[in-house]
DNA sequence: TTAATTTGTTAGAAGCATCTAACATTTTAA
DNA sequence: TTAAAATGTTAGATGCTTCTAACAAATTAA
């Protein structure tokens, strides 16, 4: 294990060359709010330690040494999101940056009596799947709430910012992990969607929203 | 709220300098394994601070301000220790090391829902006072095991040392906080106590180990 | 009360993570 | 296909925490 600097680098690569397989150093430096010459320093210093394979002008890649790492503290964020609203009830719009500072404590003993007091747990509150402890990542088929059809329902899956604010705006809107909705409208001007659930009266979601929610069909 | 270093710093100078008020460089040198120009040096910043009074040459003093922040730390590690023995069940022996690392942890609400879910506990799991959220500790009159007197029956009310070593030890002699025990002999050759409680055959406890153990009469 | 010992300070350097300013490469657009 | 824009690198500096080496003050013991 790195510094708790290093561990929040190997997270943010690992989070943005989810699509790709790799980021730039522009990118991660957005990310992690530093200039470009912090992440450049740190490039050199992690592909010393072989958790990155890094050329200069070239993409960032995580090593299977970091690819392992990474999914370690994800491991631990999210395991430690599922506890703080399962086991001490919080709501899931809080967890997120208390998780941000448990996902750096350094202990066995914590993590497994958390993943044992959850009952081996798949997904995080904000259904994002917790990777076990060997690394492996359970993958259901998801789609963007955008990119639905008028007139199919869908369940939420999970949704892909942890932000309080964001979270805040779901838990007004009534929303939660699980639930069914039909996809009523979907105007083409603007990308918003219109949603009915079957006891509530149509809700209103901004394209900026619909589209960091996840479901299946 | 200071870095991590300082807030370490913090607590040590306020656990060296209970007796006495006040503790030297070298004292605290030793405790964090540093060298004396390291203290030095953070002295005069948290000098600069107003966390302690400091002048060259001169004993290290909380002020005020440096107490309570001192308390707020032991607060936490203190609710941490409980939480991690209380509700998820780790022995008493392993939690000081996690809690080295959970008191650092910046959220109120963390802290505040795991005194909640205590229901507002008075003492960790060694039997030391826990200040409550305004930093006031609760007092009680405790002398060491090694001071009682042959014949005297007493409570175990906290042990002064939480690593993992002593603890390991007392389990195996299978003392606990609360447990009523009689100090049956003292060997004044080398300060060994030999103890009874109901059930058990006696006990021996060298010196060492009896000035570790607070105990009530 | 002087000398030895213990304790504390200063100076200067190092590693970590960051920054700004200047420069280099790569990409994009004219 | 060159010029402009975007992206990335290097050099050099800073703040933080630590260190060693050299020196200074305070304490203790002869
Ligand atoms: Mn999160
Ligand atoms: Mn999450
Ligand atoms: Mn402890
Ligand atoms: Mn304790």
């Amino acid at each position: 294990m790195g510094s708790l600097t290093e561990e929040n680098y190997i997270k943010s690569i690992y989070a943005l060359s989810q699509a790709t397989g790799e980021v730039f150093v522009s990118e991660l430096a957005k990310k992690l709010a530093v200039k470009l010459p912090s992440v450049n320093s740190m490039m050199k210093k992690l592909g010393a330690k072989k958790m990155v394979s890094y050329a200069p002008y070239k993409g960032i890649r995580l090593t299977e040494k970091g690819k392992k790492e990474a999914l370690s503290i994800i491991r631990k964020h999210r395991l430690a999101e599922l506890f703080l609203v399962k086991i001490m009830e919080l709501g899931w719009e809080e967890v997120h940056d208390i998780a941000e500072q448990l996902e750096h404590v350094d202990s066995n003993r914590f993590y497994n009596r958390i993943d044992e007091m959850l009952n081996y747990p798949k997904v995080d509150p904000h259904g994002e799947p917790i990777p076990d402890i060997n690394g492996k990542i359970f993958n259901d088929k998801r789609i963007p709430l955008s990119g639905v059809n008028e007139g199919v329902t869908v369940r939420i899956l999970a949704v892909s910012d942890d932000k309080k604010s964001f979270l805040d705006h779901l838990n007004s809107k009534g929303l939660f992990i699980g639930e069914k909705v039909l996809v009523k409208r979907k105007e083409v001007y603007d990308g918003s969607v219109v949603l009915t659930n079957k006891s509530k009266t149509d809700l209103m979601l901004t394209h900026q929203v619909a589209e960091r929610i996840w479901v299946e069909v």
